[in-house]
DNA sequence: CTATATGATTGTATCATACAACTATTGAGT
DNA sequence: ACTCAATAGTTGTATGATACAATCATATAG
């Protein structure tokens, strides 16, 4: 019934979440830092935009924005465009070099990914993406209400 | 085709992992520190086991079972079983109190996966119990070679 | 008996995050 | 126009979970 479905989503749930853990200890670093890849995704997709604003649609706090859009900056894969109305603020915009970084980044990961699931049927991987995105989206809801 | 579902899971899995680590620095803590609530799980369904051991099953460092161990030795969740054949080891087992603790904090957690899963057929929940199972299991096993 | 291996602990570093304090600029009310 | 509150962003500090390296105590092999 509901109640082991719900008993064994807990459970992996629990399991991921440390594997996580571990993960973003362990690994060699590429260029791109592994946090600030959804920056640059939000960028690349959504255009340019300012801290607040990508601090807002992340969910994350702006002090955390603020340190990887600096290091994306430092790297030369965002750069800052200011607004001559307000002096305060400015939009980030990705540059060349970030978008091919961006998209090797995501080629390296899809092949482990695509490593991973190897003996995974087609079917399976379908379903388990759309599952997963719908899983992110509860939760993105879920976290802005309370 | 293909290529859609993994860069699905690769986005999506990407954005799970910053949420993740959004929510571990968030949450207070009741008394089961999460990270230990698999270090009891395991002990619990497995029966008493040493240091070295846990670390194996669960792919951790040692020194990270150890401290994990400790607090929940500390807490009363678990204790140590001396082993007379050798003084340097002992086992770690549960505890009636630990069995309460975990039993409660595992409701609670299934209890928030309900209301973040509140719009989700009955489905949808099992295929992606099992699905996550399965990834997990896939990670555990690519984790192990390599 | 000594040297090496083993189980566990402890010291230290790291990463991504949040919160709090701060800086610079803008805008509103008088 | 001046002051004070609001706003965009940065920087300081703390934290949790981890890994790796050094160490300690005990066990075992030669």
């Amino acid at each position: 019934m509901s109640e082991e479905s719900l008993s064994q989503i807990e459970l992996e749930m629990a399991v991921l979440s440390r594997r996580i853990a571990s993960v973003a200890r362990n690994k060699r670093e590429e260029n791109l830092v592994r946090a600030a890849y959804l920056l640059l995704f939000q960028i690349s997709t959504h255009g340019p935009a300012g801290v607040k604003g990508l601090a807002e649609e992340l969910q994350l706090d702006i002090s955390t924005v603020s340190r990887q859009a600096a290091s994306l900056d430092q790297k030369g894969y965002i750069k800052k465009v200011p607004l001559p109305q307000d002096k305060r603020s400015y939009l980030y915009e990705i540059t060349e070099e970030g978008r091919r970084e961006m998209t090797e980044y995501q080629q390296i990961r899809r092949e482990k990914v695509d490593e991973l699931l190897s003996d995974w049927t087609e079917e399976e991987r379908a379903q388990f993406g759309v599952l997963l995105k719908k899983f992110n989206d509860s939760v993105k809801v879920y976290w802005s209400k309370g």
